[in-house]
DNA sequence: CACCTACATGGCAAATTGGCCAACAGGGCA
DNA sequence: TGCCCTGTTGGCCAATTTGCCATGTAGGTG
């Protein structure tokens, strides 16, 4: 396997996560399932904007979604995401002292 | 601590990590410190490109730099930048199943 | 059916990013 | 001093990203 190629992959996907907004989704989910109005409360502005984050975060196999009645309601794929904010606060506390 | 504040600032990491580039040469400055010269080798492309990549990851603290004699040698700041490739491949793998 | 609620999508403008070339800068050496 | 060698910085352009508004769609209700 191409360390290049396996490497390209890992960035789109870090890319996906790599924003405020969709940081803030992800960690919420991470509590459990949310509907789209849920979310927008959580990041606030646009609802639109909101739905494009989570259809970009759904594009990259990050979170699915369920309707139920006229809600949509999207829950991690893979909770393993959650590592990251792990790695992340690890770096950020080593790299402040 | 506000939480949105501390997703910004991860946030603004993880966009430092995530490109092909800058994730080969993460990774292999996690095998010893390299020079320019060397990086660029290895990801291709002009110096001057390598050079802002590594400018880049100077400027989120996930680099440093020294100078011996007309080179430039990187390192990493914090080896724990490499827990993120842990995460990357995990997450990948469970994603694809 | 009409109408409302909850989302998704298209489209656009502003801001950011990525990569090349050209020009500049620091250190070593004849 | 002049000339390489090794990087860095500025400038420019193409491509991507982000967020809003307007419009479209699916499901529920009267």
């Amino acid at each position: 396997m191409d360390k290049r190629q396996t490497f390209a992959k890992q960035a789109r996907m870090l890319k996906a996560l790599a924003h405020e907004s969709r940081l803030l989704i992800v960690d919420r989910l991470s509590r459990g399932e949310s509907s789209v109005g849920e979310l927008r409360e959580l990041v606030g502005g646009d609802l639109s904007t909101v739905s494009k984050h989570l259809a970009l975060l759904r594009a990259h196999g990050i979170v699915e979604d369920r309707r139920e009645g006229t809600s949509v309601y999207y829950r991690l794929v893979t909770p393993c995401v959650c590592n990251f904010f792990t790695c992340a606060t690890q770096v950020l506390k080593e790299r402040s002292r």
